[in-house]
DNA sequence: CGACTAGTTCGACGTTGATCGTACTACGAT
DNA sequence: ATCGTAGTACGATCAACGTCGAACTAGTCG
């Protein structure tokens, strides 16, 4: 079995407007709440999103980019985590906040 | 001299997707900052913004709409405060993790 | 190897949204 | 009442985005 991870910006390059840009999307804020209950991570395709694989293949690239969540990849499965600590460093409050709006 | 309100959404109303989505947005997030060093509220035209009036005034209504900020008339100047209170209420943070971002 | 599975990439399509100019409304001052 | 100022509403335009299906890549298991 292979395990590597994906490109995404470090910390320093994360910008607020990308990050909000990209929670402002309800498939990806389902997402982020998805992953919010599964600090261990979860597979792409093991999230209930009403749309395609396809679609939410772009939506976690999206999430991916903005640095909200960091993948990696162990066999075939593609392993999703939110990056808790550096948004926690970059926005303190920010993701608590949002998670906090009942559903 | 006349003093109105503008409509806005009750606090109840206010919905997390449209808020970010109202945030993730240059122009608008620039408002943002600007109302947050002025806590008694701004005038819209004294708002510093690389845009027309009218794209201005689309952008007020987003905010306003979204239950970002609140509106008033007084005589002919609009009058826009941030709605710290409701927003801290429902998202506990999360304003405070948005200006924690370096500009 | 070949078949199967998980997921991505690409191109197309339709919708939304940011922007502008122009026309309009509301208020205050003259 | 008339003019000037602050701001909104409307319609048009163009770019960005969410969505999908189909084709592709990569890994696992027989």
């Amino acid at each position: 079995m292979t395990t590597r991870a994906l490109p995404q910006p470090d910390r320093e390059e994360i910008r607020v407007e990308t990050v909000l840009q990209a929670l402002g999307e309800p498939v990806r804020l389902q997402i982020v709440r998805a992953l919010a209950d599964a600090p261990e991570g979860i597979a792409c395709g093991d999230i209930e999103l009403p749309v395609t694989a396809s679609t939410r293949a772009h939506h976690l690239r999206t999430l991916r980019e903005a640095g909200v969540l960091s993948t990696h990849t162990e066999g075939t499965r593609r392993i999703s985590t939110l990056r808790r600590e550096d948004l926690e460093t970059l926005y303190p409050g920010l993701l608590t906040g949002i998670l906090a709006a009942q559903r």
